[in-house]
RNA sequence: CGGGGCGUAGCGCAGCCCGGUAGCGCGUCUGGUUUGGGACCAGAAGGUCGCCCGUUCGAAUCGGGCCGCCCCGACCA
């Protein structure tokens, strides 16, 4: 009953009437996150901090078995280290928080606490590496990172943040940009098979790339109010930071060479996508395969309850093998009231077991995508369970996949690219010639920032700006 | 960092203009009845009105400052 589920939704404003209000209230109300007494930095509340650690455990697998190996490294940089790389340091400088003192004495050298990690780990690298057979050094580190932001969101933009960021060393520059290469492909796959998030993915044009690198590789989501988010990148350091650290190999050849190193992350700003995707006025909605909950089993006591409540720890004994299953005994709420409130909580698939359902030796399925309730035997209820989830999964990467064709288009001129920036948002697909001035055209004209080149970019047809051929294929959006 | 808004019980809000006993709904607690889409009855608890300074006999209410959050822009994962 529609009036039923506004009257429950009432602290949630719509998605799409109030974008921006919906997306905190979600995150508030399902307990993803909360603001903490710290300006700017927020609290990771279990359900939240469940979905990012879902996130980590299938990243790092993958991780492990493309050779990377974990380490740590120290949380502050002293400033003369930040300073070695000058692009760096002239990109991170303005968001950086400093310790100045240590206890009730002033540091001889302030420390920056560190934005990103390159400027912590390249001199270590430059102790450690000495020769070709060093090559390639695969390391990653899980930590979080400080960025003095002047606006914060919550997930979106925090002036703390967890991620993981890869810090990769190799002899060649091949191999450090299929380094690059293998890591974006992995993060696609964590995007558009995991969190049913379709994303465009390529490389980011000169404007965009990471403060020092020579060029940056990106997956960009288009979200719901049609802005583009950056969901991971993947940057190519070239020798630059080798070279301003002073990290050389011997090589093969009895020549002493920089190596060429990479970088790469992506943070728990995902979690925030996965909420702006998939959520809906009623609140979360997950994807199966990174729902911390998959199955939620409400039983419906009656006048049967013991009998009920063990056909429901049945049902959820059995369930365990196939999925993440939470039993919803408590006794203080109806069923109703569990029904929305899981539904709000994003669970995929919920199972109702009552009276009428242990007589019959069945129990009713419910997706949170929608759909008429489904009567499932006990018998064979692991097979229905794992194929909804299958399908849910597949139905919230098709919506979304859906989503962001509707709202792909090319133009082939200014006046075409800012109608469609002004009435349509979403990604416009246009040609570049390359030259800065005419990407600041755009920008200038349209609000709307270059987001990404195709990894397989066959360019064509005329600078929409200038008209001298292109030589790239650009995918603009507001972004986050 | 600019423009707008908000801050009163756990949550959602009224009260503020026009100063004088701090309220409502939900939730919470106790007991009982209930349970297939946010159940019902009875009783109870819960507040330095974001913080500081000022005006006043008296401030949630008026003035100033600060802090935090939200929204829209500009910048960044």
């Amino acid at each position: 009953m529609a009036t039923d589920a506004q009257a429950f939704v009432k602290e949630i404003p719509s998605k799409s009437e109030q974008f921006s209000e919906w997306y905190t209230a979600v995150c508030l109300k399902a307990e993803l996150a909360d603001y903490s007494p710290v300006r700017g930095c927020m609290v990771v509340r279990p359900y939240g901090y469940a979905l990012w650690e879902n996130m980590q455990r299938w990243l790092d697998d993958r991780f492990k078995a493309t050779g990377h190996v974990t380490a740590y490294f120290p949380l502050f940089v002293p400033e003369a280290f930040l300073k070695k790389e000058a692009e760096h340091v002239e990109g991170f400088a303005p968001q950086v928080a400093w310790v100045t003192h240590g206890g009730d004495e002033k540091l001889a050298e302030r420390l920056a606490v560190r934005p990103t990690s390159e400027a912590i780990i390249m001199p270590m690298y430059a102790r450690w590496i000495q020769s070709y057979r060093d090559l390639p050094v695969l390391l990653l580190q899980w930590c979080s990172v400080v960025r003095w932001e002047k606006a914060t969101r919550l997930f979106l933009r925090t002036a703390e943040f967890l991620w993981h960021e890869g810090h990769t060393a190799h002899a060649t520059s091949e191999e450090a940009d299929a380094e690059c290469r293998t890591i974006l492909e992995i993060y696609r796959q964590l995007l558009e098979d995991v969190l049913a998030i379709p994303v465009l993915v390529g490389k980011k044009p000169p404007s965009e790339k990471f403060a020092g690198g020579d060029w940056t590789y990106t997956l960009e989501a288009l979200m719901p109010d049609r802005q583009a988010i950056q969901a991971g990148t993947s940057h190519f350091l070239g020798q630059n930071f080798a070279k301003a650290f002073g990290v050389k190999f011997l090589d093969r050849d009895n020549v002493e060479k920089p190596v060429w190193t990479t970088s790469w992350a992506v943070t728990t700003r995902l979690v925030g996508s996965l909420v702006m995707a998939h959520g809906d006025d009623r609140g979360l909605a997950l994807p199966p395969r990174i729902a911390p909950i998959q199955v939620v089993i409400v039983p419906i006591p009656g006048k049967e309850r013991e009998k009920v409540l063990a056909a429901a720890r049945a049902l959820a004994e059995r369930l365990k093998a196939v999925a993440r299953v939470r039993l919803d005994d408590r006794d203080e709420y109806t069923p109703g009231w569990k029904f929305n409130d899981w539904e709000m909580r994003g669970v995929p698939l919920r199972l109702e077991i009552g009276p009428r359902d242990v007589a019959a030796n069945q129990a009713v399925l419910v997706r949170r995508t929608g759909g008429p309730k489904a009567t499932v035997a006990i018998e064979g209820v692991e097979q229905a369970v794992a194929r909804a989830l299958d399908e849910v999964q597949g139905e919230y990467y098709a919506r979304g996949k859906a989503f962001l064709d509707e709202h792909t288009l090319s133009v082939a001129t200014m006046e075409a690219l800012e109608e469609a920036m002004r009435e349509r948002r979403g990604f416009v697909r246009t040609n570049w010639c390359g030259d800065q001035a005419c990407e600041d055209a755009i920008r200038a004209r349209t609000g709307a920032s270059p987001r990404v080149i195709p990894l397989d970019d066959r360019p064509q047809g005329a600078c929409l700006v200038c008209g001298r051929p292109s030589t790239a294929t650009v995918y603009y959006a507001r972004a986050y």
